[in-house]
RNA sequence: GCCGGGAUAGCACAGUGGUAGUGCAGCUGAUUCGUAAUCAGCAGGUCGAGGGUUCGAAUCCCUUUCCCGGCUCCA
């Protein structure tokens, strides 16, 4: 038989090459490992290949040589550490998507100064250059192994490996538990940064021992390196807390308590024009508008199974006149207390009831964070009671209404979630394989791609999540469809169907933002505090030369409040200069100049918040143009005027 | 909740045992100015809270609240 190997470069490219040439092609394409026959392998193993093999050759450009890549860094990691603190012991190593981190017991926690020091004996084992080196041995041998070394968490894993024989990696004299595969050697890595240090448990169980974590980052130039971290100078830049400050928009206060928001005017109004936008459009999509108070009779949320499932997250009930009373954590009880006002004829449903709910969650104070995490939030939230045979018919709508709604603030890329059915359930299986299918032909007849994750349905029904990405392409969960069977059986839900007798509707959860205050957390980030006009606290500021053309200016504001502008004046005795500067900080769309040439003409000159001049306009003209802005919930100010 | 770090004027920060500081913001005055900061003066602090050590604590110790980075969890 010829040797003939089947070679896939890292382009794709496909070539049938003799063994001789192999060499030349991993030097030439700078692989790092290959897939032989679809199984990963380091290159040292490729030597000797003399059969007809496949072999696709890795590079640091595919998702599998990012994460070798960084694997291999963070062995490089492993080992600084034992060289400069020989009493730390090795947890796991592994890659994530935009990095890697090892966890490392150590009785003394380690500082930025040992990151430092950490980060110049990995230089120097990059430096050093040695092959990493694979070693299959037998288990116990590996178990033996790391107990004399020590490394009772790498004994630990080894016992549970089903394997008898595994695989170690050894590097300069450094060993390591490891699958593999590996670079070829230690100088391959070019750039790497360590990032953070903090406390993550043993095997992330937290009745296990906390260890500490160490965070770092690789890639195959400095130049991709640098871009990264800029990325995070990026990402700290928009933090919507700090953007919530300078902008005046929200705050949180010690004396209130944590997770509680309090908005401020800017935050309010931006919320205000969100919650109207949301109103009008589900007016408009058929559904109805509820109100429900923020508390409710402990026996409700027996009755709903909320104090079941759910204690861990709801605040501990309030005794008025001997009666116990709950918080709300959801609104659902209420909604349904609503259908049941009166009865259902089967010829009403679907029936949708919507409601900007504000409801309390005990959430642990460790995972509170800014406006993202909280302990009291308004979801837009509503429920759909509906047939059967109905379902598949709304979940379509409300992934139309989702999508649209998502769309107008500019979130147009998606990852869609299907999660089936978890070990804990309620209902019967075959509700569980309607709905499921039900939610899957939407989701196919929209053409929406999506994954399925098994088990991590709620345990009432199904559900698809919809994780919206950003402005800086990071993903964020804030929709949700959820297929309920066990809350129209807990509060005998009922309608009348065309045969007279009882029927139990489904009901259908969803929500489209999430919650108002994550959503807009998300927002001010996605927008880096740059709303757009429609949004903006202030749309229009009128600033002044000087003092003599405050009559002016004050007409013009006149006109522009009395037109339903968010605008404001700037009478301030300061230079034209540093009004922009102040205005232009605060993010203002568009600034109205009003100097000698804009009285004596009537007209107005405006900036944008880009730094670009336009007009002279009438007020007339400009405010045609702004208003069409507002009403198209444009994204970008328009281009022309 | 757990591990680590932190809290000093409205904001950003300096201050390692000996009289609490800087910049911006604020107030007052001067300046009347054409596209990202005019100048001068003034005022502003229980140094997160409580306790302790000390002749003396922002500084050292203990407790506590809150914040930050993670773990776990989640909208």
């Amino acid at each position: 038989m010829e040797d003939i190997i089947k070679l896939i470069l890292p382009d794709g490219l496909k070539k049938e090459i003799e063994p001789s040439e192999l060499k030349k092609h991993i030097d030439s394409s700078n692989a790092i490992a290959a897939k032989v026959n679809g199984e990963l392998k380091d290159i040292a193993s490729l030597d000797g290949l003399s059969h007809q093999s496949e072999i696709e050759l890795i590079t640091f450009s595919s998702k599998e040589g990012k994460e070798i890549y960084r694997h291999s860094t963070s062995h490089v990691m492993a080992h600084a550490v034992k060289d400069l603190f020989p009493d730390a012991k090795l947890a796991i190593g592994p890659a994530t998507d935009e990095g890697f981190y090892y966890d490392i017991d150590r009785d003394t926690p380690f500082t930025p100064e040992d990151m430092e020091k950490i980060e110049k004996r990995m230089k120097e084992i990059i430096k050093k250059n040695s092959p990493f080196v694979r070693k299959d041995i037998s288990k116990t041998e590996a178990i033996e192994l790391f107990k004399k070394m020590g490394e009772n968490y790498k004994a630990e894993l080894l016992q549970e490996i089903p394997d008898d024989s595994v695989s170690i990696y050894e590097e300069g004299g450094f060993i390591d538990l490891c699958r593999g595969p590996h670079l070829p050697k230690t100088g391959k890595v070019k750039a790497f940064k360590l990032l953070s240090i903090a406390g993550a448990y043993w095997r992330g169980d937290e009745k296990n021992k906390m260890l500490q974590r160490i965070y770092g980052t690789a890639f195959d130039n400095k130049e991709d390196l640098n871009a990264y971290l800029n990325f995070l100078e990026e990402v700290k830049k928009r933090d919507h807390r700090k953007l919530g400050r300078e902008l005046d928009l929200f705050s949180l206060s010690d004396d209130i308590g944590p997770g509680l928001i309090l908005w401020h005017p800017n935050g309010a109004i931006i919320r205000k024009t969100i919650e109207d936008f949301w109103r009008d459009e589900h007016l408009k999509a058929d559904y109805k508008i509820l109100y429900t108070p923020h508390i409710a009779k402990l026996n409700l949320w027996q009755r709903s199974g909320h104090w079941d499932f759910y204690r861990d997250n709801m605040y501990s009930p309030m005794e008025i006149d001997e009666v116990s009373y709950e918080l709300k954590p959801m609104n659902c009880p209420f909604h349904i207390d609503v259908y049941k006002s009166a009865l259902r004829s089967y010829r009403e449903l679907p029936i949708r009831y919507a409601e900007l709910g504000t409801v309390y969650r005990y959430e642990r104070s460790g995972v509170l964070h800014g406006l993202l995490r909280v302990r009291g939030f308004t979801q837009d939230d509503a429920h759909i009671f509906c047939r059967e045979d109905q379902i598949e018919h709304e979940i379509l709508n409300i992934l139309d209404f989702t999508l649209f709604i998502l769309r107008t603030f500019g979130f147009d890329s998606y990852d869609i979630y299907l999660s089936t059915r978890p070990e804990k359930y309620v209902g019967a299986l075959e509700n569980w394989e309607k709905a499921t299918n039900a939610l899957k032909q939407a989701l196919e007849r929209k053409g929406l791609g999506y994954q399925i994750d098994p088990g991590e349905g709620v345990f009432y029904g199904p559900k698809i999540d919809i994780k919206i990405k950003d402005s800086l392409n990071r993903s964020w969960q804030c929709s949700t469809i959820q297929v309920d069977f066990n809350l129209p059986e807990r509060f005998n839900v009922t309608y009348r169907g065309s045969d007279g007798k009882e029927h139990r509707p489904i009901m259908i959860h969803r929500a489209l933002m999430g919650s108002l205050e994550r959503f807009f957390g998300i927002l001010i980030e996605h927008y880096a505090g740059v709303f757009p006009l429609w949004l903006s606290p202030v749309q229009v500021s009128v600033l002044t030369i000087a003092e003599r053309h405050d009559d002016y200016a004050k007409e013009i504001y006149k006109i522009l409040r009395e037109s339903g502008i968010r605008v404001e004046i700037v009478l301030e005795n300061e230079k034209i200069g540093y009004k922009i500067r102040e205005a232009t900080v605060r993010k203002i769309p568009y600034l109205v100049i009003i100097g000698d040439k804009e009285v004596s003409e009537g007209k107005i000159t405006v900036r944008k918040r880009n730094g670009e001049n336009i007009g002279p306009f009438t007020i007339d003209e400009f405010i045609g143009i702004i208003t069409e802005e507002i009403r198209l919930k444009a994204l970008s100010l328009l281009p022309l005027a």
